[in-house]
DNA sequence: GCCATGACGGAGC
DNA sequence: TGCTCCGCCATGG
């Protein structure tokens, strides 16, 4: 795979995810044939315009938690926002219990 | 081409 | 639970 077709593989990937459910960035990467390459999907997530229908939000770390973006936190508000709209709950240390809310395809 | 830098993850302590 | 320490690999300087 070339770096075009990483990155289609991965936003493929992340379309499919049902609303209230989450995957993890080595999911994601495992599931785009992209083995060990969970930073690639964080890049790739990164680079993705606000107006493209990818649902970037359904996307947390392997501890549930929402990972950090540099940004005033901005973002990271957004995606709790978005996913409890979708019924995804937190618990109090703000992470998603993935024995609830991981998607399995 | 070398090097630092990450929307990461697993092992170890 | 919550650190560190590494391996990972595309990007930008």
């Amino acid at each position: 795979l070339n770096a075009y077709e990483a990155y289609d593989a991965i936003y493929d990937v992340v379309q499919s995810i049902p609303p209230g459910r989450v995957a993890t960035y080595g999911q994601v990467a495992e599931l785009a044939g992209l083995p060990r390459r969970a930073r690639m999907v964080g890049r790739a997530l990164r680079e993705l315009p606000d107006e493209s229908g990818v649902p970037w939000h359904r996307v947390v770390n392997s501890q549930g938690a929402i990972s950090d973006r540099g940004e005033c936190g901005e973002s990271e508000r957004e995606q709790r926002r978005l996913l409890r709209a979708e019924g995804v709950s937190f618990d109090r240390r703000g992470r998603v219990a993935l024995v609830r809310f991981q998607w399995d395809p």
